[in-house]
DNA sequence: CGCAGTGGTGAAAAGAATGTGAAGGAAGTT
DNA sequence: AACTTCCTTCACATTCTTTTCACCACTGCG
């Protein structure tokens, strides 16, 4: 069973924090548990877009919006390979975590939670 | 014996309350006692078109029309078997609650009641 | 009581959307 | 020019959703 993290977003300076998550908006950095990622520019603004609600579903075409600018094109795929990107490097550093969550037909949900077994 | 959820809908930003049932328009989400419910689209939509006149019952021809579009097919089956995973998605995080009432004939009605014994 | 129509359900079939590895190219560096 | 990094695009794999079907249970009525 899963639990949600029982953190509420925080942001001091120019850091916001999610549970384990750590954005730096200023530097464009983020860190899990204390760790840097090392994201990539678009990366970063990926999540950070994700951000914008936690825990909220944000739509693909909102995230394109934030990130790109304009429409998304029909049948991009431009967030989905930063999201599976962004799972890879966050899950390396904390795999008993789950980041964001698909939500079918719809889009992602920024959402801290710990998954049990934390193998995969 | 059963009793009605004593509470009125209500409309916040655009959330739907209706007694333990919370329904994130936008999003697109259903809550249950504040726990997600994690409804496809289409159950979404379906449960939304009882949404439409809440406590009232609303024929299957008219949520397949806010749903789907156009006239239902003749012994089309849609509605019921969305309406079956809805229950039992809403059942398993609330199985002391009835959400959804059949009227034989006719069609649905929306309207969460507390039943006695949560047990099935 | 038995029939005909209606609704409940599990499961298979069909359809979509998302996950993912890799290729290709642009831009910056050495 | 060769190398590196990052972004985009593509094709295929995988997973999830929606539709359809078949069979059974239930309702209402003659």
């Amino acid at each position: 069973m899963n639990h949600a993290a029982a953190t509420t977003p925080t942001l001091q300076d120019d850091t916001l924090s999610l549970g384990p998550l750590e954005l730096r908006l200023g530097d464009r950095e983020a860190l899990v548990s204390g760790v840097r990622a090392s994201l990539t520019v678009r990366e970063f603004e990926v999540l950070e877009a994700l951000t914008e609600r936690p825990d909220r579903v944000i739509t693909r075409e909102d995230v394109y919006g934030r990130v790109w600018g304009g429409r998304m094109p029909y049948r991009d795929r431009a967030v989905d390979v930063h999201v599976k990107r962004i799972r890879q490097k966050l899950g390396a550093i904390a795999p008993e975590w789950t980041f964001v969550h698909t939500h079918f037909g719809i889009g992602y949900r920024l959402s801290p939670e710990v998954t049990d077994g934390g193998q995969q």
